[in-house]
DNA sequence: AAAAAGCATTGACTTGAATCAATGCTTTTG
DNA sequence: CAAAAGCATTGATTCAAGTCAATGCTTTTT
């Protein structure tokens, strides 16, 4: 039910028996069918979900509806709108289930309390917003100074896994372009060589 | 001395004079002159460095050899490659002074021991990382949804101090726009109100 | 103090992505 | 299982940003 957490919790830091038992009593479970919805824009997102199984999609809706994903959450990674989360705020972000999935949840005061009583659960907490940044700043980097062509084919060579199951409009949406562009950048690569 | 880092410390994690001595032990202390470089592409970042006084920037160099600015360093800002920092791989990112600069060091070695020795320094990491975070999701999500026109009036509004130091084509380069086109909106923006 | 470098602006033109519209195919749903 | 919805592709056209080039102004450098 929590092995996919505990397993990369452990890759992080490592965790006896114990310890393991207590997060426990600090998580909840959650399933979540295709289509569900698990943070709605103006509700205040109230926990940080790791995915234990499935796909779910975080994205904004701008002024003339047009949807913006902002982040893909697959098996094995956080999904959240971190901003509202920590401060209370009203989300600006959108979470639903591509797939059926399943989900751990982890509400502010259980994230506030073992963040103070437990070093390990901080370290952990400290390593996964690293690797987050990073991630979204390699992303950045490439927006800002690449070719949409090369930034889809970083895409593909960097997520694989995701390119697979998501719908091709999605990864358009998730790149800035409409579905029609990323078409014509695919059509062009495959000619090309 | 190191003045603005321990105030900025202070505001996320209050420390005991003792703790601030011994954190002091860790730092290094540099200055820059305008056009000097912190952190050259292809070298191994070796800091963190946190702005006690001046303005630097980090930026990367594509093939056509344009500069790209992926962050401004201000007063009470940190600036690293920190991909470099963390892996010891080559850094991505060029980083030099825009202005004469003062610089807060701290290096991987002292970084890993304080964060192993000490919870506060590991605290004060973690909101750091997070806040950075932040600030680039939001940067993300302006750059995924709004018009050129809005971006530029909403980097103006959240960091005004930056757009009154730094040249414009500066923040054209950190726009991801050509230095014409942003003096094209700013006139669009000026004469439509 | 003069020369050089850096910067912002403007104009003319080109290029790349968005938009609008239509088609055929596949997956979902009642 | 039939209808509907969702999806990817292609074509024609529009529009926004990039490119190239020139000018005048300001700041640095010598």
């Amino acid at each position: 039910m929590h092995e996919l957490y505990f397993q990369k919790f452990n890759e992080k830091v490592r965790l006896t028996e114990t310890e393991q038992e207590r997060i426990k009593t600090y998580l909840t479970y959650k399933k979540l069918r295709r289509k569900q919805y698990l943070l709605q824009e103006g509700d205040v997102c109230k926990f940080i979900a790791f995915v234990e199984k499935g796909a779910l999609r975080a994205y904004s809706v701008d002024d003339s509806s047009a949807e913006h994903i902002i982040q893909f959450g697959l098996e094995g990674w956080t999904i959240s709108d971190l901003y509202s989360f920590l401060t209370g705020e009203p989300a600006t972000y959108n979470i639903d289930a591509l797939e059926d999935s399943e989900l751990v949840l982890i509400s502010k005061s259980a994230h506030e309390e073992l963040l103070l009583t437990m070093p390990k659960y901080e370290t952990f907490t400290r390593l996964n917003i690293t690797g987050a940044y990073l991630a979204m700043q390699r992303r950045l980097t490439s927006i800002i100074g690449s070719s949409v062509e090369e930034r889809y084919q970083d895409f593909i060579a960097l997520y694989p896994h995701i390119a697979q199951r998501v719908p091709q409009h999605m990864i358009a949406s998730y790149m800035g372009l409409t579905p029609e562009t990323l078409s014509r950048i695919r059509k062009r690569i495959s000619t090309n060589k």
